[in-house]
DNA sequence: ATTTTAACGCAACATTCGTCGCCTTAAAGG
DNA sequence: CCTTTAAGGCGACGAATGTTGCGTTAAAAT
């Protein structure tokens, strides 16, 4: 029978190397982010490193599913178009952070690593079921002719700013959060993302 | 006096390494793409390559910039929300070729390469300046409360596809391009993307 | 406390990547 | 045709990356 050996020095060489990860993506993004530079930082051997997680895509992708923020939600502002802004307010500041951000590596690493991509998904996906409370509060004001797809909703309201910031390199513009927010909004009371029935 | 040497030999080696460069992305996407690979298979050295283009950012700046399509036009079907849907499904199709597609390769590449970058943003952004015209016809068909601010109207129209496709990953869904283009209609529709005067 | 062995550390190795010096080839100019 | 010299070919190198074998440490079970 295999016995795993999780606790003590197992634990402890775990918590420096993902601590070492997340360090490192702020002070110099993804290019940075090698796992000889990991191991060093963390006090610890490559081999270590290279034998538990294998890559810096398994690496991110294990600090994703680790430090899954359980207690964030969805701002609550009254009316879906503010709702919206609040949100893409959040986005575009995970955004533009100026140099290396945290978002912008760890998508960049989605495009290298399938296992960073579907942690990166797992991520998102959760983030998109929490917000559903958006719509449907939005639907029970009146806002909406109807229950509406709030996964449709959600997308048309960030997509642009992901595409003006990181797709085009557009220089980033303050009012593009609201904007955004007010034509999905606009879409949305037009009956757009309504469901059936 | 610095005389340059375009023809003969020097103008052989560039088509034969930029036509590898474009077969070895759609081979074996971006990961395959090594200054190596792209040597071997266009019979020129190692060293030739690093020369003249530095690396792979450079070489796919390279091919971008001189495989502009100098003959594409938008769609033209005689509503906003059909001209809409046409566009996505072109980049529908672009991101969905199932295993390595260029455009994925490309966006991968661009966020490593500074080069690359900014030859995809000079590609896109000369897409979306011709395709303001599509914009213009429907503020000029009554579409429109007025006339409207086209990179915005085809950002919100388009980003939905990118988002879902490549950031998400989520399951490829037929409708998803009609479905953004109505919503980016719906909401140009209701002013939203209304300059003023 | 003792035993077992998973997990770690270490050093050596292979591979890939990018650069450099030197020689050869051939484009451009007379 | 002849000269000049960019541009390409070749081999060697150093650095970074990833792997393997083996000895050591310490977590887990008795």
């Amino acid at each position: 029978m295999r016995r795993r050996r999780t606790g003590g020095r197992s634990a402890r060489v775990r918590t420096q190397v993902l601590q070492s990860v997340g360090a490192l993506l702020l002070e110099a993004g993804y290019d940075g982010l090698t796992v000889d530079a990991v191991a060093e930082r963390a006090g610890v051997h490559r081999t270590t490193v290279y034998r538990r997680w294998r890559d810096v895509g398994h690496l991110l992708a294990d600090v994703l599913d680790t430090a899954s923020d359980d207690t964030w939600s969805p701002p609550d502002t009254g009316s879906l178009e503010d709702d919206l802004t609040a949100l893409n307010q959040e986005v575009y500041e995970a955004l533009t952070g100026g140099g290396p951000n945290l978002t912008t590596a760890l998508i960049a690493a989605a495009f290298r690593s399938t296992q960073a991509a579907t942690a990166l998904s797992r991520f998102w996906e959760d983030r998109y079921a929490r917000c559903a409370v958006v719509a449907t509060r939005a639907a029970d004001r009146g806002e909406l002719p109807g229950p509406a797809d709030s996964r449709a909703l959600l997308v048309a309201a960030t997509a642009p700013l992901y595409h003006e910031l990181l797709l085009l390199r557009a220089v980033s513009d303050p009012t593009l959060p609201h904007r955004a927010a007010r034509a999905a909004a606009a879409a949305a009371g037009a009956g757009v993302f309504s469901t059936p029935q």
